[in-house]
DNA sequence: ACCTAATTTTGTAATTATTACAAATATGAA
DNA sequence: TTCATATTTGTAATAATTACAAAATTAGGT
């Protein structure tokens, strides 16, 4: 497994180390676009000196090079995801969720002229089924 | 113009006050999705007490009654549209320019099971034509 | 116009995510 | 091992936003 995760970051040019394996394996194992301090305070207790900025850094990394996603799904923190392929989200604003959705092709969109889009996102906001039932 | 901005705060449901007409108006006349401070370092001027909260207050309330949008283009600040009609954004990930666009219409998602969808986001990221252009 | 109640604004202080930075540690090549 | 480089750590700074209470404004009833 580390194996694996170590070549998966090789082959986005990322060097390994203990803390990128550990923040990258977790984004993989865990789908639930968390923050950065959520994954600070997962891998603590497994790795005591680990430092939240490590954690900043590597997102920050990671994400530069493509491997995972920094999703701007809420402005007061933002959310990473393992999966770096273009998906829509879906986010419930009552409690937070956040659901994954295949990113059906988008019509040609008549960009400005000039502009080279690198990457689409797609965000629903509303209310999920569990946050609906509870009026 | 400052009766229409207050019959269109009034056709969401808002009190018009001089602060509330002067960030719509602000938001209306200038439509560059401004954050909260460029908003009150603009008014400032010509309103000296003007407070820094009552810009956040009132953008908060203007959002929520649906009279404005806000974006979650930048995960450092909110940026604020006028426009409050769903539309695609194309952000520049060099200089920060946002340009609009006609929101195409996504075909249908396959949302969750039971969720309710509200609002729809679609960012565009990229580079423009003129940081295109500087090379 | 006046009084009172309710709403809105103001200013300061707190909160919180993130970044800057320098020292400490770990890694890799010779 | 030794030296140079890359990475991690911890603390302090930054910056957007919110909490909150006091001051000011507004609106309705008399």
């Amino acid at each position: 497994m580390n194996i694996e995760t170590a070549q998966y970051l090789a082959s986005y040019g990322i060097k390994p180390s203990v803390q990128r394996l550990a923040v990258m394996k977790y984004l993989l194992l865990n789908p639930v676009h968390p923050t950065a301090e959520h994954i600070y305070e997962a891998l603590l207790p497994s790795m005591p000196t680990l430092s939240r900025t490590t954690v900043y850094n590597t997102l920050s990394l990671l994400a530069e090079r493509g491997a995972i996603l920094r999703l701007d799904l809420d402005p007061r923190q933002a959310h990473f995801d393992g999966n770096p392929a273009p998906h829509t989200h879906y986010v419930c604003t009552r409690c937070g969720a956040i659901f994954d959705a295949a990113l059906q092709d988008l019509p040609p969109g008549s960009s400005p002229e000039g502009f080279t889009v690198s990457s689409t996102e797609v965000v629903h906001k509303g209310i999920c089924k569990n946050c609906n039932r509870s009026h």
